[in-house]
DNA sequence: TAATATTGGCTGAACGTCCAACCAAATTCG
DNA sequence: CGAATTTGGTTGGACGTTCAGCCAATATTA
């Protein structure tokens, strides 16, 4: 149990030091995000940073990586819970409306990743990876869907997913750009109507 | 004629400097553009970077400017040139294509605007502006058509020139993080038609 | 010659990383 | 059980480097 505690605690400072990188990041940007910050905003020295992890580029990769990673489920769990065209335009515009107002940090930060792979081929190919799986997810829960007999598409889903994934990251670039679109409802509508319309209506 | 010879000059070396920025921004993001790296590319010394410019900041904005405005001059002659929802779709996706094939610094330059705008409030509200352009070219050029009978959209175009803003921004992003994907034809195809679609069948 | 254009050495600030020291908790020893 | 020792999480000063901006000197042009 003392040695279970330890570890806790390792773990719980090592959560803390990402959360704080995670946060200064989406707030400032990569170029803006230095050891210094992310540590007094974890509540812990410099020094720390470099012993729970080898370098900076490390600790902002592991930051990213959980930020996609989340992103891959939630689209995955979306699909897999909705059962017509319909459901899923409801689900995915609720859950963007949601998640930009409760946790905006989310896009942002998915958005950041590109500025910080330009600096390291890690995240890079870490990115690539990540993105491919996120339109991956996509296509393996449309073609569940067709399967289930849910949406009936007009356009094969290998280039669906592409364009669906494009208009989700789309509309998080002009939501991180112009907050206001948030409270637009014509975006919303609109953004129904055309997944929708993507999907081909069906049942529902 | 001498005057005018010496205001050439300088505009050539202006020239030659927001060139360079571009390219360096381009390749390898604001956080690895330095005023060396961009006057190196220029072929002229650090120096001079300031004569011209106030400094880093105003010289960046200037190049991200140039290229926004690029897009919007882009995306509204294409609007206007085109009569029917399969030719506007057919444009856009030759556009996309040829500009990334030709140019792919022009993606990598318009991402990379937000990173710029993270650290200043200047290239922020100037992106702001510009990208809320970029939009309206689209709205006024589907109103357009409409009016002109080419288009019958099922989805006002308030909301629908966000949707295909966002499908045009995210297959970009798609496009610099995969770049095999310009010679994905199922891609292209899906985007022809998912394009079409929002526009409406009608008169081609 | 006067005005303008151009250069590159210099400065101070900022940053990532390193590391010697500190200390509380755990472990071993007498 | 209490004292001595070890462990490893934590700190912050220091170092080497990078960078944007400054400016005195030089070159070019009119």
């Amino acid at each position: 149990m003392a040695s279970k505690n330890a570890l806790a605690q390792t773990d719980l400072k090592t959560r803390r030091i990402l959360d704080a990188a995670r946060n200064i990041l989406a707030r400032r940007g990569y170029a803006g995000t230095t050891v210094s910050l992310v540590a007094a905003e974890a509540g812990v020295s410099r020094g720390l940073l470099h012993y729970y992890f080898q370098n900076k580029e490390h600790m902002l990769a592991r930051g990213i990586d959980e930020n996609m990673a989340a992103s891959v489920v939630l689209i995955r769990d979306l699909l897999a819970r909705s059962h017509s065209a319909a459901e899923i335009a409801d689900r995915l515009v609720e859950a963007m409306q949601q998640l930009f107002k409760h946790d905006p940090d989310f896009f942002n930060l998915f958005f950041e990743a590109w500025a910080v792979a330009r600096q390291s081929p890690t995240v890079e190919a870490e990115l690539q990876s990540l993105y491919g799986q996120f339109r991956l997810a996509i296509q393996a829960g449309l073609q569940a869907a067709i399967d289930r007999g849910d949406i009936t598409p007009a356009i094969p889903i290998e280039g669906l997913s592409a364009i669906l994934t494009s208009i989700i990251d789309g509309l998080g670039l002009q939501l991180i750009t112009e907050t206001d679109l948030l409270t637009d409802n014509r975006l919303w509508e609109a953004a129904h109507q055309a997944i929708r319309l993507l999907l081909g209506e069906s049942g529902g």
